[in-house]
DNA sequence: TAGGGAACTGAATCCCGCG
DNA sequence: ACGCGGGATTCAGTTCCCT
């Protein structure tokens, strides 16, 4: 399992027919697209593909406590411009398409550096989108500076070959079942990898710098292949999708030109156990906390600006603002902040603090936040 | 409020420039790119965009089960479809950026279908992504062949002018006190528009059909915009744009061709109450605040030259003279570039890093800054 | 050993006014 | 337009060190 397979190898190897599928289960060492043309045609049956973002990063950033962000800025995301991304774009996904079966699919990862050029590459290719999915990541790094919303998520592309292919997989009944038995969304949530799952070499430091977590190939393959399916990774990294895939009872096949790489995901892939018939029933991913925030009362209409809120005794007032905000005298900020500055205090719980009106009684506003929260309970 | 202005008539008075600013708070109407060319350059702050996105590709959207076309013809249908939707996006996205003040931003909001599009056109004519945003619905509608994930987000782009434009507006501490006092994240939470806000005819039938929740305009203007700015929508359509602006006390501009939906548009935002400026006022951080140099602690004798400083665990000292500059070792210079040479950092806020004793404690200079703060305001 | 606190980290397109 | 310099800016963890 997870053998080192030189390109020059494969090639006779494929030609002369004499070890048939011998390709499956190992790692291709070469350029992806080299190595994709290799590759018997309609072979595997689902790609899954994590390809260079192309950040084009300006300076360097530093986090308020002044220390250095460590930055993607490897060679292999390096670009000299769109047109040439979108170049090897087209390239890759063509050659994927050749080797992919015709009742096959393909998962395309990104952000907003890149994606939209991957979807529309798509679509000029006539690849069909079947979903775009999002990972909501529970843990994402902040926004340093404040200057804009927090980037939380990444965004991945289904799709079937072209607009005509109707034989793709998609266990919708496990991913219902899995969901607690309504309809699985195209917003996932999971965090992002770290801890013992990232893996991490002698000196510490992690081999890869953006290993995707498990649980979100996990969910990839356990909805959209059967056991003893191929699942291709044209851009293998540090092998998350083989060692997935050989954990789920299906095959991989991995396409990687560094050595350090193809190294860590080898031993990686060879330390995985896969799960007995019986466990590969479908794991569902992390339930999310539900969090609401002030402002979500303003948004829906259960707060109007403008309102006043007291506390409990109709010592303290305050006027909510559009922003989410509240007022009282000079002072400004979220409930939480307003409510511990009124009274003197280092901290309070706003929720429990600042009631509204309703009829002739007072009534704490964390039972508007119980209101949302029922309503959010089938969705998070 | 909300009156309609025939292209024509928008055109000879900003010619003439006879009414200025007449066509603000108006609904045009017209074709967008027509329109967008007869509005002045640089006039508008914000762009939110809804636009069609199975205006030129109805036919494979709709159908997709058509299986007897040929398949060359297909794909050059296809291609040619997808060619001329990337032109028109082409075509009212440059038509935006011409009306577009430098320090304005634009928001775009789509679905898999043409989002990819429009995302990699708004790269192409040299847009800069700020964030792509994620509306995840709370009541998406389900998927009915249980073939794909339910399709539950729709994804919003948003975006500066040019690489380099610095000066676009994010109310970043309004919207961070407003969700709990952590930062905004970039997928965001919203039912679908029904229910009372959704518009309806005379015949009970829905007046438009991709009618955008207030609430998700709403965080989308408290975001990117100050009171009084202009926010222009080039696809009116209901004119919940033009609603929400008119609530929060900015100014709008509508672009319609139908005169179903400006007689919708038009009576509903006359309908609208304008909040009053109490709870309009933004939540603003320090960047916002008066700047106070430290030599004015100096000479307002908070602070004495010859003063001790240090850093809050004693590592480091300096001591102030009488220029408000300070010293240490042979090392001299402002209060954050002495605190930056003597941590070895490239940078350091003096206000945070020294501190004063007072008594047996040590607090941060900062807190006299505050002192000089509230000095100043009760004289303004 | 258990617990508390400091340090470290993650696919990042991350300042702005003034001269 | 460009350079300078004041000074603003982080969330959810995991790991390590000290008591």
């Amino acid at each position: 399992m997870a053998s080192v397979f030189p390109l020059a190898d494969l090639k006779a190897s494929v030609k002369s027919d004499s070890r048939p599928d011998s390709w499956v289960d190992t790692i291709i060492k070469g350029d992806c697209v080299s190595a994709l043309e290799a590759l018997p045609t309609h072979s595997v049956d689902v790609i899954f593909a994590d390809p260079p973002y192309n950040l084009q990063l300006g300076g360097t950033l530093h986090r308020p406590d002044q220390s250095l962000v460590d930055a993607v800025d490897d060679e292999w995301d390096q670009f000299a411009s769109f047109e040439a991304y979108d170049a090897f774009t087209r390239a890759w996904l063509l050659a994927c398409r050749r080797v992919l079966k015709p009742t096959g699919s393909i998962w395309v990862i990104g952000s907003y550096h890149n994606i939209f050029r991957v979807g529309a590459t798509l679509q000029d290719l006539n690849f069909w989108i079947l979903n775009d999915i999002i990972w909501r990541k529970t843990n994402p790094m902040p926004n340093f500076k404040g200057r804009r919303f927090q980037n939380a998520h990444e965004t991945m592309i289904w799709a079937s070959p072209n607009a005509k292919a109707k034989g793709y997989t998609f266990n919708y009944d496990a991913m219902k079942a899995a969901n607690d038995d309504v309809q699985m969304r195209s917003d996932w949530l999971f965090p992002i990898c770290n801890g013992n799952e990232r893996l991490k070499g002698e000196d510490g430091k992690k081999v890869h710098p953006t290993q995707k977590p498990e649980a979100l190939l996990a969910r990839v393959i356990m909805a959209s292949t059967k056991p003893g399916d191929i699942v291709l990774d044209p851009f293998f990294g540090s092998g998350t999708t083989g060692a997935v895939a050989k954990r789920l009872g299906r095959h991989f096949v991995g396409i990687e030109r560094e050595q350090d790489y193809i190294d860590a995901a080898s031993a990686r892939i060879a330390a995985v156990e896969p799960l007995g018939k019986a466990e590969l029933t479908v794991m569902t991913g992390k339930k999310a906390e539900v969090r609401v925030a002030f402002n979500v009362l303003v948004e829906s209409g259960l707060i109007k600006p403008g309102q006043v809120l007291t506390d409990a005794k109709r010592r303290y007032s305050a006027i909510v603002r559009a922003d989410g905000t509240v007022a009282s005298g000079g002072e400004a900020g979220s409930i939480h902040r307003l409510g511990a500055k009124v009274q003197g205090l280092d901290a309070c719980n706003g929720w429990t603090f600042w009631h509204f009106e309703d009829g002739q009684s007072l009534r704490p506003i964390d039972d508007l936040r119980s209101v949302i929260r029922s309503d959010l309970a089938k969705v998070e």
